[in-house]
DNA sequence: GTCTATATTAAGATAGAC
DNA sequence: GTCTATCTTAATATAGAC
């Protein structure tokens, strides 16, 4: 069903490639095609246009991480107490699984995701919030339990910030990570990307609320 | 001298609003010449090609923001001690004085760095480690001294994690504060923007040492 | 220094044969 | 479904008059 070697899929495991390394505007059809040993119309005829093309990409890997991260999510909700690192931690599962799915395939997530947040704006944050609304009210209730003093617009900056850390890390983790190819090094870093990544947002988005210390240039009472 | 209202200076105020609003790629010299009410050919008869115009537009900030950074931290590393937030603060004063440079300097400035970091892979990371690695070995040893505990590994991950908050968090600043525009709320936001990512960034450096907290899929023994 | 006109390149997309 | 050939658009860059 999904892994036949169509030209259609061909096509999608090229482009997931390229499109992690280079991102979406840098990629075009015609490094796409060749990549796939394919011809520059098929991406046309089998997606449509490119953003039809990068809606695939995306969604085969949200439709793999999303309901995993879920499930990690609902589990955590039913405990009676957790810490923010157990939030954060509910990534780690579903993110490494990818890597069975695909060789690679939490470094490749990780780089689009970035990618799509960075490179078309607002095209990934929409998909998200359309398709898996339910999987972020989960995710951010959890933040909320596990440090209920938050206030919301605290929150709000905090879950930014890390979602910056992580999406900035993830869509240069290849040329940083530059070192070891092979596969068995790739999984052993990957997981340890998470577990340093982990302590490091848990520890930002729990940290003592800003008092205000804005700059006092010119007070005049 | 700098701020005369010469063509060349014209482009190079139209083509960094257009840069921090659209990033590099997504900018034509059209766009650009447009905006400044210059000729399509001014660009290269002043800067040579396009890059050389982003070049000049970075340039002209750093040489702005670093001289300034600089002192601050030589000023911290007098103190007999410090904690994370006062390293972290260095980068506030600074900040704030690029918007009496020019009007939103401050976000116009970040949204740079965020896209010269996103878009052209490793144009501005050469830039600055070449111009300026004195004030990175300043920043560095700050952090050092600010947490000696940190084995080199971590302190390396964690400054770049610590990079990515900063950084997305800038690119995306101006689209997710579209609420206000005047330049008085404006200079709120940005100082309390800084003050809302200080403590952030810092606790993350400080987390705990992670653990091998590795998940045990097979053990054999 | 500034302009018009144009060269050059590269990309996304489609028509129509097979 | 796949291919060749081509259209269209848009971008960087330059030549050469003024």
């Amino acid at each position: 069903m999904a892994g036949q070697e169509t030209t259609k899929n061909r096509i999608l495991d090229a482009a997931e490639l390229l499109f992690a390394e280079r991102g979406f505007k840098d990629t075009s059809l015609r490094a796409i095609t060749t990549a796939a040993g394919a011809n520059l119309a098929a991406v046309n005829y089998h997606y449509g246009d490119k953003k039809g093309l990068i809606r695939a990409v995306l969604s085969r890997y949200l439709e793999q991480f999303m309901p995993t991260f879920k499930k990690e999510l609902v589990t955590l909700h039913q405990r009676d107490e957790f810490d923010m690192n157990d939030v954060f931690l509910c990534t780690k599962r579903p993110l490494l699984r990818l890597n069975s799915f695909k060789n690679n395939g939490t470094t490749i997530f990780m780089s689009l995701i970035g990618r799509g947040y960075t490179d078309v704006q607002g095209h990934l944050r929409w998909f998200i919030t359309t398709h898996y609304d339910d999987v972020i009210q989960l995710f951010v209730g959890a933040v909320r339990r596990a440090y209920p003093c938050l206030d919301p617009e605290t929150l709000f900056w905090r879950l930014h910030f890390t979602l910056g850390a992580s999406v900035f890390t993830m869509a240069s983790s290849t040329a940083l990570c530059e070192i070891a190819v092979n596969d068995f090094t790739t999984q052993i870093q990957t997981e340890d990307l998470i577990n340093r990544l982990v302590p490091y947002l848990a520890a930002g988005v729990t940290a003592p609320i800003a008092l205000n210390q804005g700059l006092v240039v010119s007070n005049t009472v």
